[in-house]
DNA sequence: AATTTTAATCGTAATATTGCGATCAAAAGA
DNA sequence: TCTTTTGATCGCAATATTACGATTAAAATT
C-alpha cells in the first residue's frame, strides 16, 4: 500500500493533515523559520544556510509551496521565496485550533475512567 | 536514501518535526480529535469508528504515543488511549510558538524585495 | 553569440510509510 | 482448563519520502 485513504476522512482532517504533513521534517521547519525570520530569500541563501544540496533544497521547498505555505517569485534569474501569508495563516488558524482544544470530559463507554 | 539527516538540525526543530509529523495523517488527526472529545477510550472503539483494519489503527496509536501525543494503560483485557497532557502541552506550546512568530522584515540581502 | 548564474527537474538508490491479514500473548470469563 | 476478548506484533506488498549528482532551461552578463 504506502496509499493514505483520504477519501475517508474529511476535507478538514485531510487539510490539517497536509499542513502538519508539510512541517514534519527538520529541514523544512529550518526553512520556515528561516523565511519568518528574514522574510524573503532566494533559494541559494538557503543552500548555503542548510546542510543539504541544492536539489534536496529545491524539493523541500516544492513541498511548501505545494501545500500553500511559501511564496515564490521569478526575479530574473533568482527565485524569491517568501511565506504565504494566506496559506500561513490557514495552517496556523487550523492547527492552533486542533491545538487549543480542551479535553473534553465525555466517556466513550459510561464506567470506563482510566487516564 | 530516504533517511533524515536529523543530527546536522537542532533538537528543537527535530523536535517540532516529530510532533507535526505525527500529526501529518488524517487517521491521526481522527484519532486526536477522538480522543480531545470523549477524554478516553480503548482501542476497538477507535477501530469502530475510524475506516481501517485493527492493526492499521494499532501502528497509528504507536506512533502518537511514541511521540508522547498519547498515553496507553492497560486495564484488564483492553488497553485505555487518552491524550498525554504532558506531551500534548509540550506540542501545542512548540508548534503554536512557531505558528504565532511574527513575518520580520530583515533582508537577508540589502536590496531585495520582491514578496 | 558565448558564458555564467540560478534553480527546477530527472534518474537513481536507500529507507520509511501505509495498510492488511494472520498470528500471538495476556487477561477475563465459562 | 478451555474459550473468548482484546490489541500488539509479524510479514508482506505497494507506494512515498529523502537525498544526491547530473542535466536542463532561462535569464543575465560578458
Amino acid at each position: 500500500m504506502g496509499l493514505t485513504k483520504t477519501e475517508n476522512f474529511t476535507g478538514r482532517q485531510n487539510q490539517l493533515a497536509a499542513f502538519a504533513k508539510a512541517l514534519g521534517h527538520p529541514a523544512r521547519i529550518a526553512i520556515v523559520e528561516y523565511l519568518l525570520a528574514h522574510n524573503s530569500c532566494i533559494c541559494g541563501d538557503l543552500v548555503d544556510e542548510l546542510p543539504l544540496s541544492q536539489s534536496t533544497v529545491s524539493q523541500h521547498l516544492k513541498e511548501l509551496k505545494q501545500v500553500g505555505i511559501l511564496r515564490g517569485d521569478i526575479e530574473g534569474v533568482s527565485v524569491c521565496y517568501c511565506i504565504d501569508e494566506q496559506g500561513w495563516t490557514q495552517a496556523r488558524e487550523m492547527l492552533t485550533g486542533l491545538l487549543a482544544t480542551p479535553i473534553g470530559n465525555a466517556e466513550c463507554r459510561p464506567s470506563t475512567s482510566c487516564c
